[in-house]
DNA sequence: CCGAAACTGAACTGATCAGTTTATAAATGT
DNA sequence: ACATTTATAAACTGATCAGTTCAGTTTCGG
């Protein structure tokens, strides 16, 4: 092996070209919507180039989706801070979780995601791998510090990381999902952000008391 | 007006057949992948004559939609058995709401209605109206009958709503959604609902200690 | 400055599909 | 029985688009 790039892909001088434009062209017109022509005129490339990069249409999206992915969750982490108490620590992740899935790339690759993965089944997968399941992990390492430091008590850990997610989308998520509303007050995300910390702590802040069934 | 049925569309003989055919091609396919052919043949009915009823596919498409939605939360309520005790009603609430997003039907409809709401936003609209958002107005119902027996302490009632749908889905819902799993388990999805009601109650619960924001 | 690799542009193939049209036949009501 | 509404089958239009091909041009390391 010459070098660490991918095997299957070769690269050539204007790969990068080719996926800032894939981006574009995809975030804006979805899978099916997006032409290779147009995606070969926004990237400044020819057709017979961007084939040469990637032997399809959805080889190219999966790359694209996976680049992104990866730069998304790196932004998300760095930049909480662990020394402040959990519920701050929760707010601020809530705040960028809702930041992220609102964002224009949020909505876009999620919305492409879901209606395509039928006829498209492994970019479906993909996309869970470095989208939702990546999220549950880092969010439960998150938690596990809080169960440390004992604020937090926790008996299913992957289970609260997904409640918590889960409820950073009330009411905000669907709006967005169904073109009901693009952009959401600083009131409208507090409100469920809050909302989401506060019914978070109820049931898992040190000495809450839970029936469990 | 010489009757109640839609002014928009003339009916006939075969219109029953046209929807039913529409549903299975639709949900089998999605929208773009269901070709207006392969619903005429499943329905039984000449190209001609669905164009008859239906201006185009995306008319048919959201008159279908309706019916559909409109069926399943009549189902729904049906079930719920409001004299007994609240945190047993909202089990089986979460339990039919879970039944219903995972099923056939809501899965199919749900990513049709994302996928497409780009291209096609009135149809995100409709769906949101008589999906999602019937379903928090039933909900808030049914939760301001826990309030008044004293049994429920909620202060943002649509906020409570949302919440209780949005945990339903933790989990469950993505990985449906992405193509890694198609059926759960019995002990999948109570994990879940449990931990829906298990959290709802510790927040909402009459006499739970919360530190509101 | 040369030669190989990368790139271009434009035309082409093959296929799909929404929606229309037309001439014809079946069902229905009076 | 006869007129009207409803349905049919099949061919057709017009458009889009993924992916290929190729003869010619640019770029760049050595």
């Amino acid at each position: 092996m010459p070098d660490g790039t991918k095997l299957e892909i070769k690269r050539g001088r204007k790969f990068d070209q080719v996926l800032t434009g894939a981006r574009d062209v995809f975030l804006r017109d979805g899978f099916e919507g997006a032409s290779v022509d147009d995606i070969a005129r926004a990237a400044g490339v020819s057709k017979a180039t961007l084939y040469s990069y990637f032997p399809d249409k959805r080889l190219l999206f999966m790359e694209m989706a996976k680049v992104e992915c990866a730069r998304q969750a790196d932004h998300v982490m760095d930049t909480v801070d662990l020394e402040l108490p959990i519920d701050q620590v929760l707010r601020h992740v809530c705040a960028e979780i809702v930041a992220l899935i609102m964002s224009d790339f949020g909505r876009s690759i999620f919305r492409i995601c879901v209606g395509e993965s039928t006829r498209f089944p492994e970019l479906g997968r993909e996309f869970y791998a470095s989208g939702p399941e990546m999220g549950r992990t880092r969010l439960s390492e998150l938690l596990q510090c809080g169960i440390d430091t004992g604020q937090l008590a926790i008996d299913d850990l992957p289970l609260a990381a997904d409640q918590l997610a889960e409820l950073c989308k009330a009411d905000l998520f669907d709006r967005m999902m169904f073109n009901i509303t693009d952009t959401f007050t600083e009131a409208e995300t507090s409100r469920v952000i809050n909302g989401a910390v506060d019914m978070f702590m109820a049931r898992y802040g040190a000495g809450a008391v839970v029936s469990t069934t």
